[in-house]
DNA sequence: GATGAATGAGTGTTCATTCAT
DNA sequence: CATGAATGAACACTCATTCAT
């Protein structure tokens, strides 16, 4: 009779609009985020497409929902450093940290990377990206300062560089991939 | 004003199905291979629609040529070897031309990565970027086998990674990214 | 803490009615019939889409139900007549009261005309607005036989044509059109 | 063998055009620009939806062009003036040419009207608007101030709605306006 | 060889309406 | 009485592809 309590309407939008998402994750990462069409991404999530459109604006919001969604999953990785720098055991614990999540999180990669090709999306994400990045890469920088490499910016921005190489090589054959070798051979030669 | 001679139809052929592939390069990296529509790449040739389907099956067709004709430009930079094995001059050699191939034709990479990223396209490209990857991954074996180095294979692996991941990153920003400097990082922690 | 009585239910489903109509007239003048959605007036009279449904079948009926009732408000501007033909002070008190009325409900006549041009929702509105006519034309023709001018039907829907004609014209901008002006040139032309 | 020639070309677009805009004229006249899709317009022509898109840029471009070609009809009406005012007999001619064109274009006037009414599309068309009225407004103005009436300008603005008021109320149903009597009154009470 | 008019399936998006609560 | 999540049909518009010339 009466109607839903607002407790209730919310609970209802945030499991809705986690679903959407996840639906959205896995047909971008599977077909490109132009082929994969709103009506792909409702079906795929078993509802109509017209609902997607109470959650998100349009597709554009929808990505870059799903984008920030996994950023946050990535920054979460880097070690509270509170102003210290980084000792060797814990850059070789975020690399593996950040391997995990690559294995976790496949379908979220695939995306990643191709919003950073794409011209037209990577303009509306790339200031959130950058943003997410700099403290990882100022962090890296301040590691390599320590070492007292000679060009310890480049050296940060190598590693990072080294990092997207791998994974992108990863994602495109997960199963044939030696990412346990490769792992170790990074942090002997670069850390 | 005597008809065309059989070579003369035949240079024609050839100039008008490089233009197109050229134009088709310029509007695939600067949209997308999705956003970018054959009545853009025909006005961009200064050509009509139609021109093009008698030059390329249909866009997909397009599209692979351009891919093949790019990989052929990179399977060209490995050194003769007949048999023989790099030595560490022709490997620096081989990694200086790979960049050199990169600053030259930020286009066709651009085109290049946003084809392994994308499945659609991937499922009808990879079959022939293995085919043209194979004997560069070989190469680097051979030179890694002869260093004594514990796991050639993925020593081969993870340089082709790094390659990789630092032209993505160069691509995206060619005007930032410090690529000598980086060069200069590979050859002496990789080579 | 007692439920409330039938009088209350009534005053409440009577003011909220009132309430609806207001914001879809207003909403509809604003934008037009088509444009102004459901979801926009309900959020304009602060209440749920839902519950517009609880006080009109479908759109179609809200707006009729608006055009009724501003058609009410114009028919009780005529003079009871009881028989009895207009004298020329009438009729220009009569004319007075129309812009009066036209000035006092810019967004209503706006909303009459459009849907005096609108061929679907005209369809649903004609009968009751001929019928909200007839009665004034008859008492305009009614003043014109008594004046013994040569065909007075002709006179009158001349008379009503003006007035449409004027009212249109005031509307579309109603800060510059010199009304009172016009008014006089009517009583002294056509009365 | 070869393709059409330019001259070709231009005939099939021109009469193409032509066809769209008729089909669209009638079909926004009968329905309501906003009822009236642009499947429907298609079908009425004969046409694919894709195909209007290449003669008109959108829907907006289609009615601002139909509006655009209507108006230069009625533009066309007035008289050469070459600086002179108009006599008496012009402007009866005038108004006599302004009902036959009604009586030929009813369908155009409905979608004039519809226009001017509908506030998004009033936008787009106003300056156009306002630009093939004034002539006529001024030439109007001209007349009542060589009859020395007191207010020049309200009365050919009281003209002007009159006029407009006339045709709102015959386009509403054709049939039953008696059009030419009204012509009689007009002229008898206004010139 | 070359043109561009024409098609039609597909896209993102909107919105009146329903209904469980 | 009241809510807003959910639906689905409809819309404007795009684009790879075909084909008469």
């Amino acid at each position: 009779m009466s109607p839903r309590t607002e407790q209730q309407y919310e609970d209802i939008r945030e499991s809705r609009r986690s679903a959407i998402m996840q639906a959205g994750l896995e047909m971008f990462a599977k077909h490109s985020i132009e082929t994969a069409s709103i009506a792909l991404i409702a079906q795929h999530a078993g509802i109509s497409k017209g609902l997607i459109y109470n959650y998100f604006e349009n597709k554009e919001s929808l990505i870059l929902a799903i984008v920030m969604d996994g950023l946050r999953k990535f920054t979460t990785l880097a070690p509270e450093l509170n102003g210290k720098t980084m000792t060797k055991p814990e850059i070789i614990q975020y690399i593996e940290r950040t391997f995990s999540l690559l294995e976790n999180h496949v379908s979220y990669w695939k995306l990643y990377f191709s919003i950073v090709l794409h011209p037209a999306v990577m303009k509306m994400a790339e200031p959130h990206l950058q943003e997410a990045i700099l403290p990882v890469v100022d962090m890296l920088t301040g590691y390599y300062t320590d070492q007292g490499v000679a060009d310890p910016a480049a050296q940060a921005l190598f590693l990072g560089s080294v990092l997207d190489g791998i994974s992108l090589n990863y994602l495109v054959n997960p199963d044939l991939y030696p990412l346990q070798t490769i792992k170790e051979i990074i942090i002997q030669k670069l850390v």
